[in-house]
Formats: C-alpha cells, sequence, structure tokens
RNA sequence: GCCCCGAUCGUCUAGCCUGGUUUAGGACACAGGCUUUUCAAGCCUGCAGCACGGGUUCAAAUCCCGUUCGGGGUACCA
C-alpha cells in the first residue's frame, strides 16, 4: 500500500443497535475514504466485556450493509487483541512510563503517566486548533485488572497499528484527544489527523436518545424507510455541498463530499424532512424494486399475494407509491384491494351511499357498467361521466358514491383505476351489496 | 466546579476563512392559492433568521473580545 493513500476507520461498540449517530459518523468515514480512494477499515471496539453482545454485532452489520456502507478491511475484533495491547503496555512499564497501579476493592491496573507541564494541541480537520494543558489530563488507565485494555489504549494501539491517517469520530472524543496524543508520543508513533463531528441532537436539542422517537438504523429500516433516502438525509446531517441541491445519489456525494464543507455545530435530527426525502425516493423507484420492498409489508398485513395477480398488485402499489411516505403504510391503504370484506367507515357511507342520490348513482353505475365488455379506465370513464350529466352532478357526485362503497372510505386513487383493479365482478358485488 | 466545542428563519443549511456583489439564498415544516374525481403528488405565493454587548474598519452575518445560552468531557464505559 502506498504511503499517500488515506485510511481511515469505523469504531464502534458494539453495546446496541447502530444508532442514528454512529451511522453518521460511519457514513461520514466512508464518504471521505470513496471520495479520495482511501481505505475503509472496520473495528470492534468490543473491550467492554459487561456490555458488549455478539447481537449488537450482527446488528451493526446489517444496518451498515442496508445504508450500502461497505469496508476493505475487517472487522477486527479488539477483545482478540488482547496480548498486542498487553506488549504495548509492557513496553511502557520498562520504560518507566506507565506503572501498575492497585485500588482498593478494583484490582491492578496498569496506568500510563501524564507528562507534566505540557501543553498538548492538535489541528483538528473540523474545528481548528484545539489545545489542552496536561495537568489537567490526569493519569490514564491503559489495562483494566480484569486484562482489559481501556478505550483510549486499545484505540491508539489499533489506529497506529491500522496504519490510520485520519481518525473522523464524534465530537464527544475531543477530550480524549490529548490522552491518546500523549500515548502516540510516549510509544514513538506517528499521530493520525484528528476530525471531530458534531454530535446530532434530538428535536429538542438535547442529546439524541431513546427517548426521543426511533434512533437506531433498524427501526427505520423497519418502518419502511429507504436505504438510499437515508443516506441522502444523513450526508447533509452536517454536511452541504454548497450549493442549494439537496437531492443527491450516493455517487454524487460521494463525489462531493469534503471534510472542510462538514459543519462545526450540532444539528438537530429532523424526522419531517427524512421523511420527506423517503416520499421523494419512492416516487422514483423502480416498479420492480418498489413491489420487492413492499410486498414484506403487504404479508405481514396477512394479506394472500397468491391470490391476487401479480399484475395488479404491483399495479396497485404503484398508485399509492405517492400516497404513502414510508412502505410500511403501505398495508392499510390497500386492505380494500386484498380483503373480500370492505370495511366500511360509517360517516362516509352516511354521506355519500345511503342518500337519494348516493343510491341513485349507484344503480345507475351499476347498470351502466354491467353491461361493459371491457373493464378498464377508458371503457369506464364514459359511463360514470354519462351518469353524472344525466343525474345533473358534478363528477365528483358520482366519484364519491362509488368510491365509498367500492374501498368504504372517501379517500383513495382515482375511481377508474380503483374499478379496473377491482374487476368488474368485485365491482358489482360491492355496489349490490350498499344497495340492499 | 474545571476543561473543551458551538451560536444565521421552528428545523437542516448557503453566505463567514479571502469584510462591501445581501432588500441574508435554498430546503423541510406551517399558512394561503392554483389544479382536480377524493386523497396525495405537482405548481405558485406567503410567514419566518444573523443571540446580546463592546471593539476594529469608510464598511461586519462575515474579523477580535466579553456576556448569555446550548452541547460535550471530566470512569479500571466506549
Amino acid at each position: 500500500m502506498s504511503d499517500n493513500k488515506i485510511r481511515v476507520r469505523f469504531a464502534p461498540s458494539p453495546t446496541g443497535y447502530l444508532h442514528i449517530g454512529g451511522a453518521r459518523t460511519a457514513l461520514y468515514n466512508y464518504l471521505f475514504a470513496r471520495h479520495q480512494g482511501g481505505t475503509m477499515v472496520l473495528r470492534i471496539e468490543d473491550t467492554d466485556q459487561v456490555r458488549s453482545t455478539d447481537e449488537s454485532t450482527k446488528a451493526i452489520f446489517e444496518s451498515l450493509k442496508w445504508l450500502g456502507i461497505d469496508w476493505d478491511e475487517g472487522p477486527f475484533y479488539q477483545s482478540q487483541r488482547r496480548d498486542i495491547y498487553s506488549q504495548h503496555a509492557q513496553k511502557l512499564l520498562d520504560e518507566g512510563k506507565a506503572i501498575y497501579r492497585d485500588d482498593p476493592g478494583k484490582g491492578k491496573a496498569i496506568v500510563f503517566k501524564m507528562p507534566a507541564g505540557r501543553s498538548i494541541a492538535f489541528d483538528d480537520l473540523i474545528h481548528g486548533t484545539i489545545k489542552f494543558e496536561s495537568d489537567l489530563l490526569g493519569d490514564q488507565v491503559l489495562v483494566k485488572s480484569d486484562g482489559f485494555p481501556t478505550y483510549n489504549f486499545a484505540c491508539v494501539i489499533d489506529d497506529s497499528l491500522l496504519n490510520i491517517t485520519h481518525v473522523i469520530r464524534g465530537d464527544d472524543h475531543i477530550s480524549n484527544t490529548p490522552k491518546q496524543i500523549a500515548l502516540y508520543e510516549a510509544l514513538g508513533k506517528p499521530i493520525p489527523k484528528f476530525g471531530h463531528i458534531p454530535l446530532i441532537m434530538g428535536e429538542d436539542g438535547s442529546r439524541l436518545s431513546k427517548r426521543h422517537g426511533h434512533t437506531s438504523i433498524g427501526e427505520y429500516q423497519e418502518l419502511g424507510y429507504l436505504p438510499e433516502a437515508m443516506f441522502n438525509f444523513l450526508s447533509l446531517m452536517g454536511w452541504s455541498p454548497g450549493d442549494d441541491i439537496e437531492l443527491m445519489s450516493k455517487d454524487e456525494i460521494i463525489k462531493r463530499f469534503t471534510i472542510e464543507r462538514v459543519k462545526d455545530k450540532p444539528a438537530q435530527f429532523n424526522l419531517k424532512k427524512l421523511t420527506w426525502m423517503n416520499s421523494h425516493y419512492l416516487k422514483h423507484l423502480p416498479i420492480e424494486r418498489l413491489y420487492q420492498l413492499t410486498k414484506p409489508y403487504l404479508e405481514k398485513a396477512g394479506y394472500d399475494l397468491a391470490k391476487a395477480s401479480e399484475a395488479k398488485a404491483m399495479k396497485l402499489v404503484d398508485l399509492y407509491r405517492e400516497r404513502i411516505r414510508v412502505l410500511s403504510e403501505i398495508g392499510e391503504v390497500t386492505k380494500f384491494f386484498f380483503e373480500d370484506k370492505v370495511n366500511y367507515q360509517a360517516e362516509a357511507v352516511d354521506k355519500f351511499v345511503k342518500t337519494a342520490d348516493g343510491k341513485a348513482v349507484l344503480a345507475m353505475v351499476r347498470d351502466g357498467v354491467t353491461g361493459a365488455g371491457e373493464f378498464t379506465h377508458t371503457s369506464l370513464e364514459p359511463v360514470l361521466r354519462k351518469v353524472a350529466e344525466t343525474k345533473g352532478l358534478k363528477f365528483q357526485g358520482v366519484a364519491q358514491p362509488v368510491r365509498v362503497a367500492l374501498t368504504g372510505t372517501t379517500v383513495s386513487p382515482g375511481i377508474f383505476e380503483v374499478m379496473e383493479l377491482l374487476g368488474k365482478e368485485r365491482v358489482l358485488e360491492r355496489i349490490n351489496a350498499c344497495l340492499i
């Protein structure tokens, strides 16, 4: 590998699902690497014996994959590299830079002696120069009494051994950076560049957490947000290309991403904008993919997809793509098509079906349609228009009773499409049922 | 408490580095309108912001200082 190639890493700790903030950190590392043909490394920081779980690790992989964030090297597991950390700790011990410390009730740990009276400064890629006084830092535990390294130690050893050139991570690590720099120096290792991206806040301005609603990527996947929408949205959470363009493909984002344009101010997560962006992507999805993505939700709603013609089901989903904002909404709105029993809304029926006009219109539509050979938008439209004309009603006066009779509600896609999809038999059946 | 980071419409942001081109631009949300077969979608319009106070300068959203407010850290968590 050539020396001038940049190398970044995403290093989550597997103590929970991949959340919005972690995903954004992963994304920025990914974007930074892909933009300049660098290498992306994945490292699992599972040094917390108590909180780390395999389930979390698996969920993190899955969410990254779903988002379209891939990596070139790894995953490396810190729990499997204990001897490496021990060796380096021993070296520091031998050189007198670290000592054993026995804290009552905790056992013996290896502790790094923080050099006194020093200013430790670094040039942050996002914030500019940041300076700390070493006297305020205190000695740092390197190896815990359980034999596992602490975050700051394992992180430095691994970043160094993996030749990481740019450490891009959350703002919450700023105060860890001087401690890590002191360690790099003690170890005699080159110091990488650091870029600290601001945290993502909840809609009330406090740090994003579970109480703000859905915070894990997996939850958004389940709700039916599209990965391309999430990718696009997350990329804009703290970064902008510098012009007014917001809707961008993955390739375009990679092409335009630079770390210099990352904001140094925390951003609040805005679900409504994500949802808007999702509906945009929903509108432009190829029909086959849309249908495939939609299927699980239809099945979850208990519909027997084998029973309906696939062509019709696809057409139906296509009609609803502009009416739903997330995939999971598809089940409820397509009920009238997949289920034989229509769930009639009382107010809708009272207003449009039970009235004199409503009944007359339905009867006329039924009669007009009964003879129809074809049952398509084109053949149906003249029939309904004629009914409106004969009754002296606006077209709406015909469409609404029919809509309610067929779907049970006052809201649906165009009435001709609905009739065509339902087919002659079911249309007549439902209208007749309403006329009894 | 101490250390660190930050502050442009309600929110995400452009502009700030390289001060005048800004009546501060875009997007989401919200409000109104158009279209219309209901709902969406689409299109148009509107509402709304440089936290405050000092400097520097002919000129500051842009540079400097302070205040206030928000956030992060201060673990044998990561």
